[in-house]
DNA sequence: ATGTCTTATGGAGCATTGCTCCATGAATGG
DNA sequence: CCATTCATGGAGCAATGCTCCATAAGACAT
């Protein structure tokens, strides 16, 4: 009973006719609302995204917002919708395979997010940019970790784990895995992917701004210090690695483990039959 | 100024004399909240832990709670920690590699955490093992998909993530990573294995008991259908996997990333030098 | 213009929750 | 027997999500 849409779920362009008497008025749109709630996760952090502070800054009252929104969790999801869209559409849609460019190993390491646009490569690259773009994205938005593992869990397959798992799709099918492990495989990688991102940020305990970089080196040496301490019959692998971790580097980090699966995805499925011109090694 | 502890931080016998006059009274220990916390998790999902609730089944006022735990989230983490640790102890603690059985690919599918327990085998058999001993607890304990999600997130050092890391670490060390890269190893491992275990479970969309056999078939059933109906331009992936995600099987595909990722660090580190009497392949 | 119907708004108010504060009980030590 | 510390039970406060409703603001027919 929770879940009764109180408004007729927003189907576009019902009439045909009167198509910009839709907004005749309507100073107050879902939009409007889901991009204030972005603006205010970014500047205040997640415990800011309150009705009243919705209220407050769109100058209006709550049952005008919930007229649009019908739930908190679904402004949340849409928010989180709306930037990992964002985060993922900054990549051409059509997985065009064509020039070649082995391993790149060291190519992927350098690019940001905004470089992994124009370029269509390998499909490891191409997965290597769609991971990038929400690696960005999750630090860009320090809010974004906590939804998305939160979206993950309760509503596994939402709009939201849809975007990733088919931008992730794309370039594995392009890889040449068996048709009949495309979705077991593009799990694995999915999978991977969210575990990481969600550990990543915020390395001070604070709930505000994404910590600056001389804070996450203090957070690093304390934590290693503190490792270093533990019961070495209880914890000790985690205190052998105790220094490893103190200057670690998070986005090398995360794309060596996205080409550890890699590596076990083209190893598991070795080479298809490559596309003329595409050496395979 | 949210973290200040309200009590004198627990530290387990502080003064040597009088070690049992500590719990001279003491009907409400903190163990005991954290046990009745886990039942009512159990029982009723994870909205139904409120401090009335535990008010009311303690038969004991929310002061009296306070003055144990300090703090929700506190508690909360307690609880997790509390499952997962009963979930990898349910396995031996010393890594002792001996008895060789390569592969045993498929003797992994069978066997529950249970069967994990006695038998030492392959480092990848007891990764194998610990990641089992998760993935059950998951879907015995409906919120713990959450509650990991949420811990790994906000505290991506804490005990939680610190036990699990530590019981993939072992295993990984034995299969002979070069030491310079068990940090990540591990890492990508424990990102995968978390990203994982919090897709699993729920599949229908209530909010009470881990969902009949029955309604999960349904509720892949439909989604499988609806992914069938999305937009052949946006989501031609998904489409195409539709079919074989209507009838997967959870554990299994878990199991086979695992595998995956194994591959990837096999591969990538191949054998170091493997104690004799174990062929290397 | 005028009246009516749908669409949209602003805000008062309710229920619930986490948490603090405090008056009090109970055991120990002098 | 008193004083001190440990521990309890509960009243009450502040914040939050959400519902309900009075009402404004077009759109449309007459």
């Amino acid at each position: 009973m929770v879940d009764r849409c109180s408004k007729p779920v927003r189907m576009a362009a019902m009439a045909p006719r009167t198509r910009q008497a839709e907004r005749r008025r309507q100073v107050l749109t879902r939009e409007r609302i889901i991009e204030t709630a972005v603006e205010l996760l970014d500047a205040e952090g997640e415990d800011a995204l309150t009705v009243r502070a919705l209220t407050g800054r769109l100058a209006t009252g709550s049952g005008a917002i919930y007229w649009h929104i019908g739930n908190m969790g679904e402004l949340l999801e849409a928010a989180t919708e709306a930037v990992v869209a964002a985060a993922l559409d900054a990549r051409p849609t059509e997985t065009g395979r064509a020039r070649e460019s082995d391993r790149a190993r060291e190519t992927g390491r350098a690019r940001g997010a905004a470089g992994a646009r124009g370029a269509v490569g390998t499909p490891q690259d191409d997965i290597r940019a769609v991971a990038l773009g929400l690696f960005d994205a999750v630090t860009a938005h320090p809010w974004l970790a906590g939804q998305l593992a939160i979206q993950f869990t309760r509503n596994p397959w939402g709009p939201v784990t849809l975007r990733i798992f088919e931008s992730i799709g794309r370039p594995v099918r392009a890889l040449g895995v068996p048709r009949a492990d495309w979705f077991t495989t593009a799990s694995a990688l999915v999978h991977y992917l969210l575990g990481a991102t969600t550990q990543t940020r915020r390395h001070a305990g604070d709930d505000t701004v994404p910590a600056s970089e001389a804070e996450r080196a203090a957070f690093l040496d304390t934590a290693s210090s503190a490792w270093q301490e533990l019961d070495p019959d209880d914890y000790p692998f985690i205190r052998a690695i105790a220094e490893q971790m103190r200057d670690h580097d998070d986005r090398e980090q995360f794309l060596t483990g996205i080409d550890l699966v890699l590596t076990g995805i083209t190893t598991l499925h070795p080479a298809p039959m490559p596309p003329a011109g595409t050496r395979s090694r």
